[in-house]
DNA sequence: TTGAAAGCGCTAACAA
DNA sequence: TTGTTAGCGCTTTCAA
């Protein structure tokens, strides 16, 4: 910098207010500057500016694995959404235990401004960690509800609900749920808690009796869980004609036990899944999902923790929560008769399976 | 840091080797400093240790599109493996054109010590823009070739002939493969060029004769393409008895196809792929592959690079070539039994949908 | 509109 | 074994 301040004839600070385009610069001087700057090839270091303005120009992302499709998905989202805003993104997966998340939530992932967090472990019961967080921080599903932050989410309760409905329009009464978890203390918020609420209340407005043999508990949710939960499913006899699968990830392994066990699908028993992750769109038969929103989860969260970093230390805003528009995207498992053929788009709007 | 010194009466250099492991500090003089660490809550600030250091205790890795399965499992064993080291992980999208991956190559990931690089679009002709690279880079991948760098692969040609020669030995005389690229010039070193000769070179030894009409040009490779290019080989008349997709993307689309068309696979179509990714042992039928390594893979590249980063502008070394090692994975798609179903590990030794 | 000077927090080199 | 000094490259403050 100091070489270019030389070369341009003028000083650092001048330097720099071509770098980060202030106003107050004489247009002969910034193309001077500028003119040293290409002749030199001089780039900013940016360890040095973060050290002196306090921010570097990464936020963090951490997720419990990336190999999951609808993590991958979701960073693939954030990463378009942080670049568009000139950010890069760390991604840090943390799902590894409960330890790791507690140690990520406890120091953010190094060397940025703020951090995106899509805790797998930690519950309601963390609650308290939260107050202690002295970074922008915006949470990603409702793992952790209630505390003083930002939350972005998706309508897990409605989405739900929603499925059960289209199973139920298509006259479908035994319907079962794959991907319950647990009862650990009742006023979980976990998704699977929120789905299966939904699922119960579709039910219920609807009439239908609820049947807890048909509410199989299954985590995590993983295909070879989904095909070992329907395998029980199946063998303990009971009697269903659909399925609501928690996530789509169990849905593949639903689809895949049910092809193995000689069940047609849609026939015999209609699968929807939830999250529409790319893969449903071409699996034999195609996946009926819902669709959650995952670009606008992702372009909310990036904008919001912008705001966060933005404000500083500040508490300017309220905490704010956003709930993604969803959407049930009918396919083949649930009788929709759907050409997954369409036009390759290298970066499409809607990338995340809608057809 | 200064505030620690004082409260442990010492200087700051002092708190620096504490911090850093330093050795030559005494015991009780670390153990006083730990508690005036732990009291103040202090935490070094990383902007100013890279500022100082030349480092920033982060790499890069930039990949096509993060939600293509391939790349995030490997991003997923790239993270793993940093922070196995202490590492955090940028992860860069560069996959849109080539003029996006070309700036990538120019400038590195901002705030970074090094680069894992795999290309979509860049080929052997842009060898040149690799003499140019002033900072620690690794390739993944082949396009391209011959250049000064590091460069971590897997047996594309290798793999492709094993895949072919395991169709062969099922007694299949007419494979198909789907996924070659257009010819744009010879000599192109593209996954798909490689993974074609090694399909010729199996067919050459078994004396089956080549077929033009039975190498499909499809990509990029996506299911839709998959989908696309089977539909019209089917409606082309071709006869044929197996197909090899040039990865598992195309192939789980390769699978679709057919089941529309009613083929019935492995008995009137043996299909297998290539990456072996997590979906494939879950579609109906589960998709035989051929895994490329992708842990070891992952965990070479990161090791060279470090060692790079390490080396600083010393040429110490000469560039390295690796080549992990690949297996045929076989599962019902060319008629093996497999129960998919397996114990499941929260971070399994093997990722990659093995069995 | 531009320049000069100070200092962000840390570590390397050297001194004690 | 510990302390002192200097400076990494940048931006901010204040002055010109």
């Amino acid at each position: 910098m100091h070489d270019v301040a030389q070369l341009a004839g003028v000083s650092n600070k001048t330097v720099s207010n071509v770098v980060n385009d202030h106003p107050h610069v004489s247009p002969e001087t910034r193309a001077r500057v500028q003119r040293a700057i290409d002749e030199l090839g001089y780039r900013p270091n940016l360890s040095a500016r973060g050290l002196r303005s306090g921010r570097t120009g990464v936020i963090g992302l951490a997720v419990p694995q990336l190999r999951q499709p609808y993590f991958a998905e979701l960073a693939d989202a954030v990463i378009a959404a942080a670049e568009r805003r000139g950010l890069s993104v760390i991604i840090g997966q943390a799902g590894a235990d409960r330890a790791h998340e507690t140690a990520v939530l406890a120091n953010g992932l190094r060397q940025t401004d703020g951090l995106l967090f899509s805790p797998e472990h930690l519950g309601t019961e963390d609650r308290g960690l939260l107050d202690d967080v002295t970074y922008p921080l915006v949470l990603l599903g409702e793992r952790i509800f209630g505390g003083p932050n930002d939350h972005v989410t998706m309508h897990n309760v409605e989405g739900a609900r929603a499925a059960v409905e289209h199973l139920l329009s298509l006259g479908r009464r035994r319907i079962a749920v794959v991907g319950a978890h647990p009862d650990r203390r009742t006023g979980q918020m976990r998704p699977s808690d929120l789905r299966v609420r939904g699922y119960r209340e579709a039910l219920t407005v609807a009439g239908v009796p609820e049947d807890p043999r048909l509410e199989v508990v299954v985590a995590p949710w993983l295909p070879v869980n989904g095909v070992e939960a329907t395998r029980e499913l199946i063998a303990s006899g009971v009697e269903f004609d659909a399925v609501l699968a928690l996530n789509d990830s169990l849905a593949i392994g639903v689809l895949r036990a049910l092809a193995e066990a000689g069940r047609r699908v849609p026939d015999d028993v209609a699968v929807i899944g939830f999250d529409a992750i790319a893969d449903g769109r071409f699996t034999t038969p195609s996946l009926s999902t819902v669709d959650p929103g995952r670009e606008e989860i992702a372009e909310t969260a990036v904008a919001m923790l912008v705001e966060r970093i933005e404000d500083g230390d500040r508490a300017l805003r309220p905490r704010r929560f956003h709930k993604a528009a969803f959407r049930i995207v009918a396919r083949e498992s649930t009788g929709a008769s759907t050409d997954v053929v369409g036009p390759w788009l290298p970066h499409p709007p809607a990338t995340d399976g809608r057809d």
